[in-house]
DNA sequence: AGTTGTCATTGACTGGGATCAAAAACCAGA
DNA sequence: TCTGGTTTTTGATCCCAGTCAATGACAACT
């Protein structure tokens, strides 16, 4: 009933690939799915019952240890692939961020379809292949880097990603964070406290602006990149 | 010219789901290729021109930072796959720690007979998908964990990669380290003291034996979990 | 405007792991 | 068995980021 044809993502989900009745076949299998700020969609440990695409808003993956330390895995964008297809457990949590828009399968029904459509799983690699990529930069950040340098990469990264006109050399960079301090204290593996003071700081040294504590204008690329220790 | 149905990784890697005239086509675009420890297959930045099966041996994968910091993203194992298919660059550096012998495929051939055989991508996808699993919880553990967690869980992820018979409940669980100090702390996030000081304080706790500076016996399973932070 | 609750910032202090330095253990080859 | 080189352990000290605590900013209500 969801009519594909129209859908946000259409051209840049997994579903890009697919030919008008393959199309067909996934939109009956897939169920839009709206999501509020703060609602949880899987649950960590739990089956792996859904997978799914972001159609709109921003999504968290996070796991906790058994005394409540949270780490955030990752950020799910629109187009984004999210759930653990040919898997039994979620071994992550995924959240909304902010109210969010989703369509999900069963994965059961997933497999079966993902199997029977080579494009779809060659699509599916490409970007588990890439996700491992970024999870091992990530990995780096985290088992390498100062606190400094993890707030300038994740302030480029967020840039580069949400940031339409990042590549001319001249243009301001603007852009609106989609997670509040604690998340990146979570993601960076640092306190809220360490990252608020190191934006402060970054803020004190004139290499960044917070016109609000959402927003983050970059005056000084080179100067961030230097920070985040990329020469 | 390699026969391949005597390989002992035959069953194992990735080949595993091969037909025998399509493992005769990935016979014959494969090669085999002695390392010698410490020698390196693939640059961290260079073009991805290799992928491959780990057929013997242990391999490391590792990511440096501009000043020198290098992070361990992974340890691979005979039958692990190697190399960034579907790729440009390779992100990381594949250097033997024991001598090795690895099955490698010039990555155009190898993607080019992957897209033609759906089972092999399928099998290589999965794999992914648990890399990245895998990845995630390394995540949690640089993100989050002290110190003595992070060599807890080390150990009883080597117990378990190394130890064919750690299922049961009673056997004394010893084996040796395919990395040294220097490594693990690369791989953990810590120093190479650090790592010292907390085997040190284990094995005076008498958690953990070491026999000599390669080996490690768990005494007490227990115990080893709950410093890991796994109740 | 005032109230309440959430989130961010700032400050003072602490501690775990890094750093620096030296000794000890181990290994390979002569 | 000695010897030079590497790896690991141990010790002393330092510093970055964590912790604890208070204040400030802001949005959504009355």
């Amino acid at each position: 009933m969801a009519t594909c044809s129209q859908c946000p993502v259409r051209e840049s989900s997994i579903c890009h690939s697919l030919s008008a009745d393959a199309l067909d076949r996934f939109g009956r299998a897939g169920r839009r799915q709206t999501l509020l700020a703060g609602q949880t969609l899987m649950w960590e440990g739990e089956d792996a019952l859904l997978v799914g695409n972001v159609v709109d808003g921003i999504l968290k993956l996070t796991a906790s240890l058994s005394d409540g330390r949270d780490q955030m895995l990752g950020i799910a964008f629109p187009s984004d692939f999210i759930g653990r297809a040919f898997g039994t457990k979620t071994r992550h949590s995924v959240t909304a961020v902010t109210d969010a828009e989703v369509c999900t399968f069963r994965r059961s029904d997933f497999d079966d379809l993902a199997r029977r459509h080579a494009d779809v799983e060659h699509d599916l690699l490409k970007r588990t292949l890439g996700e491992l990529d970024q999870m091992r930069k990530w990995m780096q950040v985290l088992g390498k880097m100062t606190a400094t340098e993890r707030v300038a990469v994740f302030l480029i990264e967020m840039a580069a990603r949400l940031c339409p006109d990042v590549e001319s050399e001249t243009a301001l960079i603007r852009f609106t964070l989609p997670i509040g301090r604690q998340d990146m204290g979570d993601l960076l593996g640092l306190t809220i406290e360490t990252v608020s003071r190191q934006i402060t700081n970054l803020r004190q040294r004139q290499i960044i602006g917070t016109p609000d504590r959402r927003s983050i204008v970059i005056y000084d690329r080179r100067a961030l990149a230097a920070c985040a220790g990329m020469g």
